[in-house]
DNA sequence: CTATGTGAATGATTTCACAGCT
DNA sequence: AGCTGTGAAATCATTCACATAG
C-alpha cells in the first residue's frame, strides 16, 4: 500500500486530477444517502466515465478498495480529500472586486471546501474601502506586501484582460504558488506556479464550434 | 485547397478548438497593431504551444498559409472566425439571474462576439419582473415555450447545483443545441447536445492538488 | 533561404481483459 | 461470484523532420 504523498509518484496528468474531483463530489452525495460501500462502476457513471478510468485513476494514489466489495464510501471519501489537499485550509487572495470577484466571493460552498478569502484587492478608488464580509477592499498598491504577509498560497485574478499579465508579474515573487486565472488570456509564469484558467468566452466559442460543424 | 466546413472532416478534438480560440486572440492583438503577416512560431509563442502544433492545428481545416512568409493576419482571422462560428450572430438565454449570470451579461465582449442575451430566467419571484438591460427577467415557467419562440441556439445555465439537471431536461427538447453549465455537476444530455462547463471548485481542487503535491 | 504542410515517430491517455483477493 | 488492481493493447495527441513552395 503506498502512501497517498509518495514524493516518488509518477506524474498526475491533469485530466487525472479533475476526475477525482467529480469523484469526489459523487462519494458526497453517496454519504449523504447513507451509502456505505459503492463499486468502480457506480463512480463511473455518476462520474461521467468508465469504470476502468476509476480504478486506473485510483491505483495511482494506492490500493483503496476490497475485491469483490468495492470502496468504502467514508473512506475513499477521505482518501480523495487528501490527495486533493482538501484536508487543510487554503489562505486565498482575490484581485479585482468586480462582478465575478463578487460572484466567487458570495459562493459560500468555497469557504467549506476550505478556501478562505483572507482579502481583496481592487484599483478603483471608488471600490477601495468598501465592505466585503468581514473585509475591506484594499488598494492594489498594498497587494505584494498583503500577499507576503497574509501568507497568501492562492490568489484568484478577476480582473480585465489588458492588466493581468503585469498582476501576475507582481503577484509571482511575493511567494503566491497558485493562481486562478478569469481574464481570457495567456499568462506567462514560471514553472514553479501553478495555474488554472477560467475562461468564458474560450468556451462560448467552444459551443460555437461545435453548433457550427454539427450540420 | 479544402474547405473549412467539409463535412467529411476528420474529428476535431477539443484541445485543437480551444487552441483556435487562443491563435484568434493572438490574431487580434496582431491586426491591432497592424501587422500583415504572422509565422506559426510567432502565433505560438504567444499562444502558447509549439509551431508544429500550429500548423498540424490550421492544417485540419485546410491549406492558410503562404511557404517561406507565414499567414496573413487578417486572412487567417477571417478563416478562423468563420470556422468557429463567430462570422455570425447566437441567440442566447440566460437561465439563472444571479450573481453569475450577471457577471456575464455585464460583460459586454459576448455581445461583440457574436452571442447576444436574449432572454433571462430565474424561479426566484423576487427577482421576476426586474430589468436587465433593455430586458426583463421573466419566470422560468416560460421557459421552454420562451426558447422554442426566441429560437434559442445556446443556454447558460448559472443556477444552483441541485435544480439543474432539472433544468436542463427541460431546456434539451426545446431545440437548443449547446449549453454552458455553471453548476458544479456532471449533467447528463443527450450526445446531440454540446456542453460545456464552466466550474470554479474543480479549478480550485486542482491548484489545491498541485500546492500539496509540490512539496 | 525561409517557413509551411504533412507523413512518420514518439509520447500520453484510455480501454481491454484477466489474474488474484475477499 | 463479484469487483479490484494492473500489465498489455489500442487509441488519441503531440513532436519531429523534411520535402516542397514561395
Amino acid at each position: 500500500v503506498s502512501s497517498l504523498h509518495s514524493r516518488a509518484a509518477k506524474r498526475i496528468s491533469e485530466s487525472t486530477v479533475r476526475r477525482l474531483s467529480l469523484y469526489l463530489r459523487v462519494l458526497q452525495e453517496a454519504s449523504a444517502l447513507g451509502l456505505d460501500t459503492i463499486s468502480s462502476d457506480e463512480l463511473a457513471k455518476r462520474g461521467g466515465t468508465t469504470s476502468a478510468q476509476v480504478r486506473k485513476d485510483l491505483s495511482l494514489f494506492g490500493s483503496f478498495g476490497k475485491r469483490g466489495l468495492g470502496y468504502s464510501v467514508p473512506e475513499l471519501l477521505g482518501s480523495i480529500r487528501e490527495i486533493l489537499g482538501l484536508d487543510r485550509t487554503w489562505r486565498v487572495a482575490l484581485v479585482g472586486a468586480g462582478k465575478i470577484g463578487a460572484a466567487l466571493f458570495s459562493y459560500r460552498d468555497f469557504q467549506k471546501q476550505g478556501f478562505h478569502i483572507r482579502v481583496v484587492f481592487d484599483s478603483d478608488p471608488s471600490k477601495i474601502g468598501r465592505s466585503w464580509g468581514e473585509l475591506v477592499v484594499r488598494p492594489d498598491a498594498e497587494m505584494e506586501s498583503a500577499l507576503a504577509e497574509q501568507q497568501i498560497d492562492i490568489v484568484v485574478l478577476a480582473v480585465p484582460a489588458d492588466v493581468a499579465q503585469s498582476l501576475v508579474d507582481r503577484v509571482v515573487g511575493t511567494g503566491v504558488r497558485a493562481i486562478l486565472n478569469f481574464a481570457p488570456v495567456k499568462l506567462r509564469i514560471p514553472d514553479s506556479v501553478a495555474l488554472r484558467n477560467v475562461d468564458m468566452a474560450l468556451e462560448l466559442e467552444g459551443l460555437s464550434f461545435a453548433l457550427n460543424s454539427r450540420q
